[in-house]
Parts: C-alpha cells; sequence; structure tokens
DNA sequence: TGTTTCAGTGAACGTATGTCCACTATAAAC
DNA sequence: GTTTATAGTGGACATACGTTCACTGAAACA
C-alpha cells in the first residue's frame, strides 16, 4: 500500500518512492503531527476539527480528503503510529541483556524516559484509550490487551513464576500494565525541568512493580484449568 | 448554598425551599443529567456543546447560563457530584462491618456493583481524568490522590501492615486505587447483560488486590523518613 | 391588592464547522 | 513533447456553535 511504484521492468536506482509520492507522505505527516500537537495540553481528540488540523499542517482543509477519509481514520492511523512506537521500544528491551540485578529498576527507569521521549504518542494512548471515538478507543484496547498478552509471556520466562497459569500471567501483567500506564499519566503531566517530581514518579512505579513481583512470588495458582 | 429560604420569622411547614427555587433546581439537574447522558458511550465531556446539553434537557440555550457560566462550570459541578456518590458509597462501606474472612472479595463485590449502579458518575471520573479539560481534570485528580490518601488510612488498620510508613501506605493505596479504576472501565464497556464477562471482570480484579496484598504482607519499609 | 424578582423564551449576531466543487500546477507515463 | 493523473487550492454551501438581548409569565413579596 505503500512503494507500489515502478510499473513493469525497469528498477530505479535511487528514488524508489518518486518525488510525487514523497511529498505526499510529507503533508500526510504534517496532518498526523498537527494532530498530536493540538492533542497535547488541553485539549482529546474528539474535539478537535478537521479544519484546526488543516491549518496547522499549513494546508487548505480540502486537502486533508486527499490523506483520510476523515477525522477519524486520521486517530486510527495515530494509533498505529503510536504503537509502532510502544513496540519498537519493548523490541529493543528484549534484545538488551538487561542484568538481573536491578531489573524492574532499569526497566522502569527505560519505560518512563522513553514515554517521556516519545510524549505525544504516549499521550494519545493514556488520553483515547478511554476517552476517545469508539473506533479509536477499541483499537487502543485491543492493542494493549494484546501487550497485557506479551508482557505475559515474557513473565512466564522468570523462575519464580512458575506456578503461574496463562490466566494468572495476565492477570499479574494486567497489574503491571496499569500502573505503568498511572505512572505514564503522572510524567506526562509533570514538570519536565523539576528532577525532583520525574524522580519521585520514578521511584514510586519501581516500589509498585517490586511489590506486585513479591506478592507474585507467593502466589499459587489455584488451577491449571 | 441550599435551603436559604424562610427569610426571618416564619417557619413554613411543608415547603422549605418554596416551588420556585425547587424548579430550579429541577432544571439544574436536568442539565446535569442531560451532559451525563450525552456523555455515556462515545462523547467526551470537552466535545459537548452547550446547545446540545440544554436541548436535551428540554430547555432553551440561553437558559443555560441561569444556573452555570458555561460548561466548564458545569463539569466541576459533575465532579462534585461524581465524588459524592464514590464518598456515599465509601462512607457505607466503613461503616459496615464487613467480616475480615474474604474482605478483599467482598469489597471488590461491592465496589463493582456500585460502580454499576452509578454507571454515569463513575464512567465520567474514568473518561475526564485523563482527559478532559484542564481545570476539571486537575479537580479530578486532586480528588482521587484525597481518595488514595484515604483508602491508606485504611490500609493502615491492617495488622498485616505494620511495618508501612506513609509513603509506602500510599504507594500501595495507589496500586489499589489503579487496578480498581481499571477494572471499573472494564465493567463500563462490559454489556451488562453478559453475566459471564462481569463474573470475570470481578474474579480478575479480585485476584489483583489479592496479589498486592499478598505482596504487601512481605514489604519491609526501608526507611521511616 | 399591586409590585418586584427572575427562570425560561425566541430571535438575532458573528464565527467555525464538515463537505463539495471546479480549478491549477506539476510529476509521471506514454 | 504530449497526455494523463493527482496533491493541493480557493471559494461556496448549509449547518451548528457561543453569546447577547429584550421579552414574558408566574411565584415571591409587601
Amino acid at each position: 500500500m505503500r512503494l507500489k511504484r515502478t510499473s513493469s521492468t525497469e528498477i530505479p536506482e535511487t528514488a524508489p518512492t518518486g518525488v510525487r509520492d514523497e511529498r505526499k507522505q510529507r503533508t500526510r505527516k504534517a496532518l498526523l503531527d498537527a494532530a498530536l500537537t493540538l492533542l497535547d495540553g488541553e485539549r482529546s481528540f474528539s474535539s478537535l476539527s478537521l479544519r484546526e488540523v488543516a491549518k496547522v499542517a499549513g494546508v487548505v482543509p480540502a486537502a486533508f480528503y486527499r490523506h483520510f477519509t476523515g477525522m477519524d481514520e486520521l486517530g486510527m492511523s495515530l494509533v498505529d503510529d503510536s504503537f509502532r512506537t510502544l513496540h519498537d521500544m519493548m523490541r529493543v528491551a528484549r534484545s538488551a541483556p538487561l542484568p538481573p540485578s536491578n531489573l524492574i529498576a532499569r526497566s522502569v527507569e527505560t519505560f518512563l524516559r522513553y514515554a517521556q521521549t516519545h510524549r505525544l504518542h504516549f499521550q494519545f494512548i493514556a488520553k483515547e484509550r478511554v476517552s476517545g471515538s469508539s473506533s479509536v478507543r477499541l483499537a487502543i484496547r485491543k492493542e494493549l490487551r494484546l501487550w497485557t498478552s506479551e508482557l505475559a509471556a515474557d513473565l512466564a520466562a522468570f523462575p519464580k513464576l512458575k506456578g503461574f497459569n496463562g490466566d494468572d500471567l495476565r492477570m499479574m501483567a494486567g497489574l503491571v500494565v496499569n500502573a505503568m500506564m498511572g505512572a505514564t499519566e503522572l510524567i506526562l503531566d509533570a514538570d519536565l525541568n523539576d528532577a525532583g517530581e520525574v524522580g519521585r514518579i520514578h521511584t514510586l512505579a519501581q516500589k509498585q512493580l517490586m511489590l506486585i513481583f513479591l506478592g507474585a512470588a507467593q502466589w499459587k495458582s489455584k488451577a491449571a484449568k
């Protein structure tokens, strides 16, 4: 759906997507960025108008329709992009060694720092998870459920969690996800220059995860089925 | 701020608030209810218009201003009402005996059932906590922080949690609040007639709280200060 | 009783919205 | 070099919005 140039025989050497497509993708990104920017601070996605998104993107309202059928479709694209950001983080995290010592503290650190760097995407997820239009909200919930399952699979590798069945792993993963989303919301609202506040949020999240893992170590699954 | 009738000497026997005030309070409530109703399902508060709230309330737009200076003030009233609902629940819960056996399961049961009954208020809190206008969002956060502190105070009474200092109690209470808010969001989205789904959410929340308490029983506060 | 107060009305305003259309300019295809 | 496809323009439209204002009718008051 993206690189369908080069109709038949020849393979272009340097510009696989043509000047035209490149320009198109650029204003498409401008529209997405405009929405994310407007979303920062007070606003919620459902309160954004097509016109103001177009204006911030530096484009006339009618041009919007060359890229999306409406705000809802743009919202779905933001869901895709935001979760790509999140999955990229997870992929990097999984490929890194990360010694067991201080594993929790380091993971929290990594996650929250990433959330700060990709503030707009994480803010979009946090906000629209609960408040957005049906399609956007459901898409986010689906992705979040998926992420929870992946996390559950990661948790299964821990020796201490041997007694857990699938349901209980997901239960625990949900607890972790909730705690991390809560910390993310705090971080997103925090004054980024206030190192003390940021540090306190990090410590809080670390303690919460430790408590969860402490509880998990004591947990006995009731039944395998 | 409510029953300031009966100007000087006489005490009216049957109508303490006059016919007029009663009517006024009725349309005020109609406006609040209209907003809550519109908020159910897709919409977010910031996407509601003054005009449609007035229309659903069965009143002309201009009449809105007899009760609120604008949508923001109405939003603040909704915050007040919603948290009054929540505090009422907590007051009832605290005054009830609730034997230690199955305490967690019973508490979860009570809470989620209450959330279902007062669905619109809980939905408002859950949504606008993260997405609303600055004033509304901050008011909700403040109330939620207060509620977390109250819960922390309640937790301090448990014998198993003797080793906890104030910060750690709030940390644990935050975990509990996050878990319960998460379960609330699931309940609010669930098909209320699907007993299986509702039951699964209850079980999930119960397990999560149990795991938190299990972890707490192992917790050792690092320092009192 | 006559007078005052005020919640709710109906119409008007200027502005912002979503959507459509004929158009222009230019890269791509022939 | 000519033709075709299309991203972006500019203007128009019907509709919805927040806010204002003079008004009405009935409850409250004296």
